[in-house]
Parts: structure tokens; C-alpha cells; sequence
DNA sequence: TGTACATCAGTGAACGCGCGTTCACTGATGTAC
DNA sequence: TGTACATCAGTGAACGCGCGTTCACTGATGTAC
């Protein structure tokens, strides 16, 4: 069982993974395939038959991988779901940038703006997302999973909001979850009239403008800039 | 062609009607037992096998009723739908006693509890809605249909809205249907936290402060109702 | 009102495709020496 | 390093169930007189 490389110079690492990198690549385009399979027919309307097809894949490999489409299915949203918050860390990493170059003097609109792009309206996701909620609200275990998910994206957004608004010269009024929670479902809202309409341009502004309101109401200015601990509240 | 009722006391539409009741009930059968099986089973994994049974009925009565799954799909979400608006009209109207008894003193908060009241957070109905739009995205048709909906849904809550705000003697700045739309997005966000979360209560509670917050923002006292009694006539 | 007739909504058997699932196999990948 | 060997990931044929769809029929519903 245990593996005594002797003189090899390879690292063992290498050699204990190459054995599953055939795996794991098939595994992933299987998990690609999903997704898009998903996307274009719904969960329910796709065959595995079609996710194989998609990959380059015969229906055997789909068992060797899966027990069923089900569990392909949540395997995929998580991954899709995971890669999303990285995305948006990443962009809002990168838009730090225009924010540091912000003043406490720049409209809260533009700063809520610039926050706002970090978080895509993508509808290929939209469409696998609302299916699985509707999926999970059948299955408690899912549902768990869900309600995690929800947490992961709070914990995600609280740091990246937290110094944007001190950025604008704003801190919270009471709990900071409660603001998140409330962005979180106005981002969910909005999203669906944004995808609805054909005129994504003025539902992109009234959703920026429903942003801005919230967190103006959620917050107030931050009057102890320079010394931030010099008032604390219950 | 032309019926001729003759000496007939029964009226005429009575008779003509008689002809289609046997239709009209089968095909009401098989939209509830198809909102059931939907419901329980999502749209793509229920079968016609299923609903007729549910319906009491076997497959040929489905042909003889409907095209296709997806026919019955969408004619059951769009019943659903709209017996959904009617109830929210009656609650509306049901609440507007209470809401009479609301003096312009009254807590913003408090009017809006009792409106909110009348929009229902229906874990089947949710499920069938995410499906469906996550289902119309993909079909322009059914897509059309949806921003249709989305635009009776304004048409139903405005007047209501505008009824609450003027008993607590605060009205809209801006445009009416921004505020509007923004409510419907604040209701689709909150309903999945709602639904998701055990502890649905604080969810609730959240949920009417997020609700509060945003009718402040997009509202203002209106200082030429400062007696809310002296408008009988609308 | 009652009877004889016409219509057609819903029945249920039949058909066959498509899909899920299995499994003996093969050839790609990694191991031992 | 090269060769012989072992493993097992993915193949693809095979099976059969379940489901969509059709259609000749029957009996419920409405019509004519």
C-alpha cells in the first residue's frame, strides 16, 4: 500500500495524482457538458445520454463517474456556484483599484455601481440556479446545502461591502448580516426583471437605483472617519 | 347553425354551455392535478402518465385536451397566476378595513405589515414559478408572456399601494412603477430567503424591515393630506 | 315529456422509440524490475 | 531507460422498462321531433 519511490527523483504527489487525472478530466467535462446540457434543456428534459454526447463521452463513463444525474447535477451546481464567488472576489479585487482612487466626496451611486459590476447578471446560470432551488425545496439535504450556500455568499460580499462603504465615508446601522442578506435578495430580484425584459438598460438602472437606496437607508456617514473606534452603538 | 330554443324556458347559453361542461371540467381536473404533480415532481421529471392519474383520468383524455406537456404547462401557470392576483385583490380588499382604522400616526411599518399580508409566500406556487421561468427563458413566447405578467402584476399591486401610502399620508416621489417594480423584486428576493431558512421568522421579520426601508426611500409625507379623513371621494 | 338518433369526450389496448442501466471487454495509464 | 505486467477508466452492445402517441371503440351528453 504504501509507496516507497526509492531513488525515484519524481515527487510522490505527482505520481498519486497522475493516476486519477484521467478521472478527474473526464469528470470535469462531464460536469461541463451539465452545465450547458442543463442550461439549454433544463435539468429535468436532459438525458444522460446527451451530457455524454456533449462531453465526448459514451453513457459508461457517466456511471464510472456518477451515480446518477442527480448527483451530477448538485456535483455541478456546487462547482458553478463555487466558481462564482471566486469571480466575484476576483472583480472585486480588481475594481479595489477604481475605489481607492474614490473619495468620501463621490456619490454613493458611483461607488454602489462599481460594487455592483462585480456581480454578474448571467442567465445560463440564472436558469441552473432557479432550477436547483426549486429541486432542493424538495430535497431537505439540498435545501441544507442551499442554506449554506447562501452563508458562503455573505461571508463573500460582508468584506468586499464592508470596505467599499468605508471607502464612501459610510458605515452600517446596526447588523451588518441584515444588510447583506437584504443586497442579496434585491440582487435575486432584480435579476429576473433584468433577464425578463428586452430593455435590460433602464431595468439595469432602476436596479442600481434600488442598490443605492437600500444601502443609503442600511447605513449612515461615517462622521469619525480618521478614528473609526471612537463610537461604538449596542 | 342557430339554435331556435322554441318554447324552451332554459336559456340559451345554458344549453350551449352543456356541450363544453364535460370539457371544461376534465380540463380543470387535469390543470390542478398537473399543478400537484409539477409541484412535487418539477416539470421536466413529471410524466402524462402521472397527471392523468392524479386527475383521474387516462393518457387519451390528455390528447384530447391538450397538445403537448408543455401546453398544459403553460396554461396551468397562467391560471395559477392569475387566481394568484385575485387573491391578492381580495386580501387587499379584506385589509383595507384595517387599513382604514391607520391614522397618518401610524407606523410606516406597521401599514406595510398589513399590506404585505396580502401577498402570500407560497412554497408550491414558487416552485412552479422558478420552473417556469427559468423554462421561459429558452422560449421567446413564453418569455413574452412573462414580461405580461410581470406588467398585470404592477396594475394589480399599484392601486393598492397607492390606496396604503395616501392612509398613511406619504406619497410616491418619482415614478409610481419604479416603486412598484422595485417591491416585486424585493418580494421574489425575500420569498426564496424566506423559504430556504428554517427559522422563517426572523426571515419574515427582515423581510418587512427590508420592505419598510424601501417604501421610505421612494416616498415622501405628503403634507397636503395632513387630515386623512377629509377625502371621501376618490 | 319521451324516444330515437347523433356527436364526440374519454377509454384503454397497442406500438415502438428512447432512455437508464448493466457488463464483458479493451486499451490507456501507471508500476515493477 | 526499456520491457513486461497489472489495473481500471471508459467502451459499446444489449436489455427491457416506461413513456409518448395513436386510434378504433363506447357510452355519456345533448338534439330533433
Amino acid at each position: 500500500m504504501s509507496t516507497s519511490p526509492a531513488r525515484s527523483g519524481e515527487p510522490v504527489a505527482d505520481t498519486v495524482t497522475r493516476v486519477t487525472k484521467r478521472r478527474v478530466r473526464t469528470r470535469q467535462r462531464l460536469l461541463d457538458a451539465a452545465g450547458e446540457v442543463f442550461a439549454e434543456n433544463g435539468f429535468g428534459r436532459s438525458t444522460v445520454e446527451q451530457i455524454c454526447e456533449r462531453g465526448g463521452y459514451t453513457r459508461g463513463a457517466f456511471y464510472s463517474n456518477f451515480a446518477s444525474l442527480d448527483e451530477l447535477f448538485f456535483a455541478m451546481w456546487e462547482q458553478r456556484s463555487n466558481s462564482m464567488l471566486d469571480r466575484i472576489r476576483c472583480t472585486a479585487d480588481s475594481s479595489a483599484l477604481a475605489l481607492a482612487q474614490l473619495t468620501p466626496d463621490d456619490k454613493l451611486r458611483t461607488g454602489t455601481a462599481l460594487v455592483l459590476d462585480a456581480v454578474p447578471i448571467d442567465d445560463q446560470w440564472y436558469r441552473i440556479n432557479s432550477e436547483f432551488i426549486a429541486h432542493a425545496l424538495r430535497n431537505p439535504p439540498l435545501q441544507q446545502a442551499l442554506a449554506e450556500r447562501e452563508e458562503a455568499i455573505l461571508h463573500t460580499i460582508m468584506p468586499i461591502l464592508e470596505k467599499a462603504l468605508s471607502r464612501l465615508g459610510r458605515r452600517i446601522v446596526g447588523d451588518p448580516l441584515v444588510l447583506g442578506r437584504a443586497l442579496v435578495a434585491l440582487h435575486d430580484g432584480t435579476t429576473i426583471q433584468c433577464l425578463i425584459e428586452e430593455d435590460d438598460v433602464s431595468a439595469r438602472e432602476l436596479r442600481l437605483d434600488l442598490f443605492t437606496h437600500v444601502v443609503a437607508a442600511y447605513t449612515e456617514p461615517d462622521t469619525a472617519h480618521t478614528h473609526p473606534k471612537n463610537e461604538e452603538s449596542s
